[in-house]
Formats: structure tokens, sequence, C-alpha cells
DNA sequence: AATGAATGAGCGTTCATTCAT
DNA sequence: CATGAATGAACGCTCATTCAT
């Protein structure tokens, strides 16, 4: 890869990392590649749909956040790696202003962008969630997408302490059997 | 109020009602007018904002909303009167396509849309969650603004079957007390 | 009609028309907006379709054109008549810069404009023709609309001695008959 | 010529070749080179101006087409001849989506265009209509060149009648004389 | 009080052409 | 010589909001 278009694309990222901070995933095509200093046209031959740039952007964090559930798992009992795990993953979230509303908005320009998600993360929880239900811990019969989901709907990225609270009580639905 | 006036608003509130229903409450402004065969400006000077005809709108099914609850506390017992009204709050959300959205939106077209809201359903639900932790069936440390949340968080107005379940995971986690 | 939208639709009819006369009827949009001094959604307003400003602004003189067949009919003999209109049509297309070319471009843009001149224009021809072959002066095998469709395709705006020598030869290609 | 340029500027014409068949002259410089592997430098090295690659691209058939004459000359008497060889040669232009337009068009990408075309046809148009007047069955006084850019004017690539029917026209204008 | 025409900034997107590599 | 990434002006179009009528 030539050296200016490394260059370029690195402008490119940084700058639409920077503005999803802050404006979400929805700012301005315009906003980025003026920070980029950079042409409209580069970045639509770099990321032809807005949702391949948002998964540039983010995909090194998600690697990561998904690679920490390894952590846990180590370090914790099932039930404790789930939960960490949970919260880790909701911070993940309540840092991408508006990634949240793009997941499920359905809007074209984000096609490909929750099934990219899913197919890094499913795996990650279904695992916790299989380790935590085997060790008795919590009950079995909750899918992995389900409680993925329900994180992502549940984050408040202005309000962590609702966020916890919610957290909270959707892990302790997982703990409730029954009786 | 004149007649005319009172002709016009019912036009509007009629004419967004129906708009909101099939294309969500951020349908573009012109449509509504349209609808209700009434000027623009007719609109904004009995709504200045967005938010203000959409609770205008919604005021009454807001209120029957609320006023279930009633009904449900008369014929059920506690845990499941409150079981009830959220999934009948749930089913109330999903009807009003892109609600739930506004309503964490942060748009400044959407300021005070949160707030009447509360308003109306925050102490249905405290009431609800009193009787149901004073019959001992759930827990007494939950918030009522919460959980108000947290069903509109999870409503997925096309998966039912995902709400429900969320649904049932929420309330089993007001169940679960520690041990 | 208000006073002030008719002067904004005159200006947009204005603008246009000495637009068109540059810089043919493909002109950007903005260019007409920006001479009649007016916002794009006005124009949009008024010509939902490119074609619908096209044939506002040609329509005086395509009923003008029209007209004219009249007073040849009544001055000329019939083949003299038809021949006399044939160039003053050559001419109002040559005036019309790109109309030729929008005619028959299959551009959705254009839609509905060919439809609007061949409505307003065959009857004239085939009016002529019918004379002109009753009279004798030319044979009677030859559709309107084919004569129509060559004098357009013939007009060349900047070179009007062709544009004279080839309608000369479709004229005698009208008298021609077998023999 | 080195090997290597020759094979880029044989994939040029190739990938022209089939993209105006099917897209028009005026297609997206892109889609030809992408079709032909070759980055967009090149093709402008070999064609500064689109009218140069489309000339060379079409060089070939000019010139197979320009020829048909002869057969049709040694073959037919004059006047049939030509008739013959009009035809043919509006076969050859209605294969040429965009040609006709491109040839009058005025734009400056398309210049020297017509010029190239003229220096090959004119001599050709020029040699049957002077036969077909010796032979008496034309007039003598219609220039070659007006008879070429009325075929070109007339043609319809996706009305073959009309195109037809109008050739015939315009040789029966030819046979027509004064009477 | 009501109208609804007008505004115009803003959007996503394309593509001929240049020029660093 | 060739590459192909980058440019960036230009386009058509939308729509919340204002304000002359």
């Amino acid at each position: 890869m030539r050296p200016d278009v490394r260059r370029n694309l690195d402008a490119l990222l940084t700058a639409a990392a920077e503005i999803f901070e802050t404006d979400g995933v929805d700012a301005p095509v315009r906003r980025i590649t003026a920070r980029a200093n950079v042409g409209a046209g580069t970045l639509y031959r770099h990321f032809p749909q807005r949702a391949d740039l948002i998964a540039a952007v983010f995909r090194r964090e998600v690697d990561a956040c998904a690679e920490a559930a390894r952590a846990f798992s180590a370090q914790e009992e099932p039930v404790e790696a789930l939960s960490r795990w949970l919260r880790h993953f909701a911070r993940f979230l309540a840092a991408k202003r508006g990634l949240k509303t793009a997941l499920h908005s359905g809007d074209p320009a984000y096609e490909g962008l929750p099934e990219y998600f899913q197919q890094r993360f499913v795996p990650v929880v279904a695992e916790l969630l299989d380790a935590a239900a085997a060790s008795g811990g919590i009950r079995s019969d909750v899918a992995p997408y389900d409680v993925l989901r329900a994180v992502a709907d549940i984050v408040a990225p202005d309000d962590d302490g609702y966020t916890q609270r919610l957290l909270t009580l959707l892990i302790d639905g997982l703990r409730y059997r029954g009786g």
C-alpha cells in the first residue's frame, strides 16, 4: 500500500473516530472529509458505504472488546466473568455515540453493520453464557443474541448510573430461576 | 376558542396521528399539514416544537395506557398486575413508530417530550412496584423510572418475540433477590 | 394567484427562457434560480420536473408556432403553406438550444415533453399534409409524425444553410411520386 | 512501440468498444479503464481527448463501412448503389449508441470527431452521388456533406421503421427534379 | 388567525482530470 | 511509462422554518 494512501486512510479513520465520538455515527460525510483534509471522493473510494467506515473505525476496538472476554473468563468465576464483560461491552457501546441507534435503524446506509457486530460478539457472549450456565450460576434458556441486543438497548451514554443498574437487573434476571 | 381554530387543531391532531402511525414521529412536517389541509404556519402556531405536537397527539392514548394500570391492579395479584401492565406499556410504545428513539435522542426538536411521558407514567409504575414489593413478590430497591425506561429501551416494534422475552427477563430480575 | 407568486413565476420563466437560449435546456437548475433571484425550492414547487419548466417556458411560443399554420394556409396554396410552416417550425426549434436533443433523449427528466410537443404539433402538420395531398401537390403516404420528427432531426441551430437545404430536400421527397 | 504499450493500447480499444456498445460513447472514463485493467493516466496518455478514443475505436469499422461502397457500386446500378450504401451507413451509426449525438453536440470533449468522420465518408458519398447523377437517376445539386449529415441526423437506433421511411423520403428528394 | 410560497443551507454522490508515486 | 489514488467542483434534491400576504 502506497504511503500516501496509507496516510489518507489513517487521516480518514482518525477524523471519523473523532467525529463519531462527538457527533455520532451519522454525522455529515463532509465534516469527516474536512477534518481529514481529504476530498470527498477519497472517502467514497475507501468506504463506499457509510457502514464500511463505521466498521473500519471500530474494528480494532471491537476486537479488543471481544478479546477482553478471555481475560475475564480466566480470572473470574463464570457468572462474574459474564457480568464483567457485559459491563465492559456496555462501556464500549456508550463511547460510540449513535452506534446503538444505527445498529437497529434499518437505514440502508448502515447495511451490513449489525451483521458485522453480531458475527464478532455473539460467539463471545454465547461462550460466557454457556460457562455460567454450566456452573449453575444462571439459567440456560436465554439466547446470546437477546442478551447482546438487550445490553445495546439499555446503554445510556449520558447516564452510567442507569446503565449499571439495568445491567444488574438484567443479570439478576439471568440468575433467577422459576421459584 | 374560535370554532375554526378548534377545527384546525383537530384536523392537525388527527392528521399527525395517522402520519405518525405510518411514517413515524419524524415524518416531514409538510406531510402532516398537507393531510390536515392546513398551512404550515398554523401548525407552528399551535405546536412551536415538534415535541408539543407529539405530546398532544399521544396525550389521550397515554392517559388510557396509564389508566389501564388500575384495572390490572384490581383484577390481578400485584406482581401479575405489574407484569401485565409493563407488557401493555410495551405494546403502546411499539405502536408509536419512532417514539422510543425520539424519547432518548437528545434532538432539540424533541425537547420536553421525555418529561411529559415521565410525569404521566412514573407514578403509575411506582404504584405497581410498591404494591408488588409490599406483597413480597419482588424486591423493593428498583426505581420506577428505571423500569419505565428499560421497557422503552427494550421495545422492538418489529420483533415482538424479543420484546416479550426481554420483558420476562426484566421481571425475573425484579423477582430475584440476592441468594 | 398572489402577486408575489406571480412575480416569482414570471422571474423563473424569464430566467429559464434566457438560460435555455444560451446554455440549452439542460443547464444546471441552479443557474436558473440564481438568475431569477429565487430559492431552489421555489422552482421545484412550480416545476417538479424539469420537463414542466421547459414546457411552460415554451408553451406560448409553441402555441404561436402552431397557430402560424393557419395564416400560411389562408394565404398560400397548400404545398407552399406546408413548406413555409415547416421552415417556420425549424426556426422555432433552432432557437431552442438543446430542445431537439432533449425531445428524443429518453432522459426521465424530460418525461412528458415529447408528448406535449406532439400533441400540439402533430395535428397541425397533419392538416397541412392533408391539404397538400388533396391538392395533388404531394404524395399522401407520409405520416405527420415522421415529418415532424424529421424536421426536428434536421435542424441545425448553427447552420441555417444546411437546415434550409435539407428542408428543401425533404419537401422534394414529399413531392416525388414513383415515376 | 514497446510490447507492453501495445498490449495496453489493445486492451483499451477492446474495452472501449465493448463499453461504447452497451453504454454509449459518453460512458464514464473509469468504466473503460477498469475493464481494460489499465490506469486512468494510460488512457489519457494515448487519447488526450475523448474524441481520439472514439475515433480510434471506430476506425476499422469506419473503414469497412466506407469500403462497402465499392461493392455496392460494382454490383448495382448507381442510384441503387447509393441507396444501399446510405442504408448501410445508417445501420453503422445506429449500432454506435450516442455517436450521432456526440457528432453534433459541440461538446469540447468531442472536438475533432466530426472532422475525422467527414474525411473518411465525404469522398465515398461524393462518388456515389456523382455516379448516380451521371446516370441521370438523381439531381446533381446536392452536396455530399449534406447527405451524410442528413443520414446521421435521421438515424434512430430504436426505431428502424422511422429511419427506413425517412431514408426513402430523402432518396426520393434526391430523385425529384423540379417538375 | 391562517395561509402556503419562499427560503437556502445542507445533504449524498459522481466523475473528468491531475499528479505523486 | 504506467499507475490509480486523490481531488473537489458540481449536481439534483429535501425540508424545517419564516414571513409577506
